[in-house]
RNA sequence: GCCCCCGUAGCUCAGGGGAUAGAGCACCGCCCUCCGGAGGCGGGAGCGCAGGUUCGAAUCCUGCCGGGGGCACCA
């Protein structure tokens, strides 16, 4: 029994109450139920707190409902027992064949469990990173590299479609003091106070000249060109491929100068003009963005002429709507959380509702420390911890894994030296044996001559503590993957594994599973084997939705 | 000055109104004749402060204190 079956159970109860006139609410029955998981095992399998809840629609105290709902869910099918404890609270025994059952539909859903069976009809773009290709990818962004990714997994296995899309600042005056340092370093010269000053510039300057002879030849305006538009390309290939390493796939590459070299820009102005949301002052274009609680208007045309960054940001807002998203989720980094304010008035400019199409995800930064010390992450001081430096330091599963399993918007410090010292400090690892523990039992089932054949299955087999225990973490598992997308919460899969690794090292130490010496195979030994795979099946299909590994042996 | 995020165990962090607030690390002790000890079992310690809403608050609201981030006709 899941615990949507259940919650389906409990609503049949009071539909049955309704019916035969022992209850009546006055907004006639919930259409679901939350039932959780209770911390103590004396409160039972599941708890609900629903007569607590109805107790004003029903006009009657919780307790009594409470009991009335208990009589009628302990004759239901599965159910166990029902007793009402403290001031209203029901708890819910399942009987032990209902429960072991979880296993038989893991394992009958294999890779789709914990996926939602039908689509949302949702089309999601998700932009994260987008970093300026003008420098290395570095912890901040490896941050959003990996969230990002998760959570568009997460929401893929909810049932939506999702494009991971990057954009691409390529445009602007960073392009230009880019391309001036690393023709200064080219040179042997300084690059210029508000250039880049980082030791990748002259590496970088020197792979330009390789690549292209005859570039200190040219005239210095061709030459700046030069080595802005190599610079850049080499940049935007680096960024790519260590991405590509660190197991993030954008869908969609998207350049800024693509939507001004289309008509783009113009295009989302006239479509902010038929709102009404343009206005002329002091020879410059605005968007009236406080209509719609901006603090302030912003400038889309300057009064040199020159189009603003946030006219990009507005055109490529429109392009995407166009191209057909329903939903545009902004994975942004908390020093850019004033543009939160600007970005959902401008969707609300061209006639969206913020919260419905644009949704913008602040996630806090990221400090590292080293020896007690703060690593700073400046590219102009030139000390920066990149994505592949931190790939080679702590590996792709540990650092994704220990990136994703805090929530995105609570500030994190790591320890370089404990997630290099031990690699068994890092929680990945505990999850990661659990599933390897699993895969050698399944091997050693299969070297035995056994399989997990749900024909011969019993699931009243499975009927100690730490099996019950284990069976319901498997059967939380849809609920916590619909709860993680919803919330856009990708760490909760992960704090979710390690609950169910837990659950299954514990079964493990008391629970044996294969025949051993000359012993007889019996269903019990076939229902902890059936329960040892859909076990297994779990694992893998969590961390695969984080984007980590799930090695079958370590 | 205004806005956003955060304050939970010695440290790093979970906990979307529910019953006795949880993990990992660190510290102390214990558990393999047998499926992987990267495991299991036990031990101490905590919700920044003050109000409010509620039958019930770590959780929601207000103020204060402390930490981080942000304010542009920059990108």
């Amino acid at each position: 029994m899941t615990p949507d079956q259940l919650s389906a159970a409990i609503v049949a109860a009071l539909q049955s109450l309704v019916d035969d006139s022992s209850l009546t609410l006055s907004d006639g029955v919930p259409a679901s139920v939350r039932v959780e998981r209770p911390k103590v095992k004396e409160h039972g399998d599941y708890a609900t707190n629903v007569a607590m809840q109805l107790t004003k629609k029903a006009g009657r105290p919780p307790r009594e409902i409470a009991e009335l709902l208990a009589d009628r869910l302990s004759a239901s099918d599965g159910i166990a027992g029902a007793e009402v404890a403290g001031p209203g609270f029901l708890n819910i025994r399942v009987a032990a064949g209902a429960q072991g059952d979880v296993a038989r539909h893991v394992l009958e859903a294999g890779e789709a469990y914990g996926h939602a069976n039908e689509s949302t009809g949702r089309r999601i773009n998700l932009e994260f990173i987008s970093a300026n290709p003008t420098g290395p990818l570095h912890l901040g962004h490896t941050r959003w590299a990996a969230v990002g990714d998760a959570l568009s997994r997460v929401l893929r296995a909810a049932g939506n479609e999702v494009i991971n899309e990057f954009y691409i600042n390529d445009r602007g005056s960073q392009m230009d003091k880019f391309g001036a340092s690393l023709r200064a370093r080219a040179l042997g010269q300084e690059p210029p106070e508000d250039g880049y000053h980082g030791a990748y510039v002259a590496d970088l300057a020197d792979q330009v000249v390789t690549a292209h002879p005859g570039i200190l030849e040219l005239p210095e305006d061709e030459q700046l060109l030069a080595f802005r538009e190599e610079g850049y390309a080499m940049q935007l290939a680096e960024q790519r491929s260590e991405l590509e390493e660190f197991r993030t796939v954008f869908d969609v590459w998207f350049s800024e100068r693509s939507l001004h070299e289309s008509d783009a820009v113009e295009h989302g102005m006239k479509r902010l003009r038929e709102q009404g949301r343009l206005f002329e002052d002091g020879g410059a274009t605005w968007m009236r963005t406080t209509d719609f609680g901006d603090d302030k208007d912003r400038v889309l045309v300057r009064s040199n002429g020159e189009l603003t960054y946030f006219a990009s940001d507005t055109a490529y807002y429109v392009n995407k709507r166009e191209r057909g998203f329903d939903q545009c989720l902004y994975l942004l980094g908390a020093d850019h959380h004033g543009y939160v304010g600007r970005l959902s008035a401008m969707a609300a400019c061209v006639g969206d509702t913020p919260g419905e199409q644009i949704e913008i995800l602040i996630g806090q930064l990221v400090k590292i420390l080293a020896n007690g010390q703060e690593l700073k992450l400046s590219k102009r001081a030139g000390t920066i911890v990149s994505l592949r430096e931190l790939i080679d330091l702590i590996g792709v599963d540990a650092l994704r894994y220990t990136l994703i399993r805090y929530p995105a918007d609570s500030p994190l410090t790591l320890d370089v030296a404990e997630m290099t010292r031990k690699s068994n400090d890092n929680p990945v690892y505990y999850v990661q044996y659990a599933h390897a523990r699993l895969a050698s039992i399944v091997r050693n089932a299969a070297d035995l001559g056994l399989k997990s054949e749900l024909a011969a299955f019993d699931p009243s087999q499975l009927s100690t503590e730490r099996e019950g225990d284990l069976l319901r973490s498997l059967a939380e598992f849809p609920r916590v993957v619909a709860q993680a997308a919803e919330l856009r919460e990708p760490h909760r899969i992960a704090r979710y594994l390690e609950d169910t690794a837990s659950a299954f090292h514990k079964f493990y130490d008391t629970c044996r599973v294969l025949p051993q010496g000359d012993e007889e195979t019996n269903d019990v030994h076939r229902a902890r084997l059936v329960l040892v795979a859909a076990t297994r099946q779990v694992v893998a299909n969590g961390l695969t939705m984080l984007g980590v590994s799930a090695p079958d042996r370590m």
